[in-house]
DNA sequence: GTGATGCTTCGACAAGCATCAAACGATGTG
DNA sequence: CACATCGTTTGATGCTTGTCGAAGCATCAC
C-alpha cells in the first residue's frame, strides 16, 4: 500500500529552509536529476544517476531534508521510495525558483 | 578615493556559494532592501532598514559573504562602504534567480 | 597633532550540519 | 518460517558557521 511520507503544506514553505536544502551540492544534484524527468521515480535510480559517492544513510538524510523543505514528495511503496518534484507547489509559492536554480549553467 | 573591494568574476560564480549566502535570513534581508533600490547606497543605511538586531562585526561579516559570493559590489569611500547588487552579472549567469528569491512571498 | 567615527579583523564560543558505521524496521522471496 | 533487501534511525565525529567583544585601521573633524 503506497503511503505518502509527511511533508509541509504550501502555506508553511520557508524560503530559508528551501534555500538551505538547495545550497548543498549533493542535494542539488539529486534535484537536478529529479527535475529532468517528470514521472515519479525510484529514489535509488535518481541517486544512481546523480552519482554522489555517499553512503545510504547520508543519501536518505538528504532526501529527508528535501522532503521536509517541501521540494519533493516521497511515497513509500513496499521497500522502495518513489519521489517527485513538487513543481506546482513550488511554482505557486516561489515562481521561477526551481527553474533558476536547477537549469543554471 | 573610491576603491572596489575584491569580488569574484562572473565566470567564477559558484551556485553553492550563492545559495548558501542567500539561505541566511539576515543576509537575505539585506539583499531584499538592496534589491528594492537600484542606486549604490551606504551599507549602513541598508542595514538600518533591514533592522536586524546584530552587532557591527556580524553585519560586516554578512556583507563580506554577499560580496565574496558575487551578489553585491562594495566600494570603499572614505570610512563608508557603498554597496550595489550585481544585477547584470547575476542575471547573466543565473537568470531569474535574484528575482525569484528576493521577490518571493 | 588628538580625538571621534565607521568598518574590519581576531579570537572565542555555541550551534548546526554532513558524514559514516552500526543497528533497526519493514517488506519481499525462498 | 528464515533470510535477504532497501531504506531509516541512532550515535558519534569533525567541520562549518553565526555571533559577539575587543582590538585594529583608516578616515574625517577639530
Amino acid at each position: 500500500m503506497p503511503r505518502a511520507l509527511p511533508e509541509p503544506s504550501v502555506d508553511s514553505f520557508d524560503l530559508t529552509v528551501i534555500l538551505s536544502a538547495l545550497a548543498e551540492p549533493g542535494r542539488r544534484a539529486l534535484m537536478t536529476e529529479l527535475y529532468r524527468g517528470s514521472e515519479p521515480i525510484d529514489c535509488a535510480v535518481i541517486a544512481e544517476k546523480a552519482d554522489l559517492g555517499l553512503s545510504s544513510p547520508t543519501i536518505s538524510h538528504h532526501y529527508r531534508v528535501l522532503r521536509e523543505a517541501g521540494l519533493i514528495r516521497t511515497i513509500a511503496e513496499g521497500r522502495k521510495r518513489i519521489v517527485t518534484v513538487r513543481r506546482l507547489d513550488m511554482e505557486a509559492r516561489f515562481p521561477g525558483l526551481l527553474s533558476a536554480v536547477l537549469t543554471g549553467r
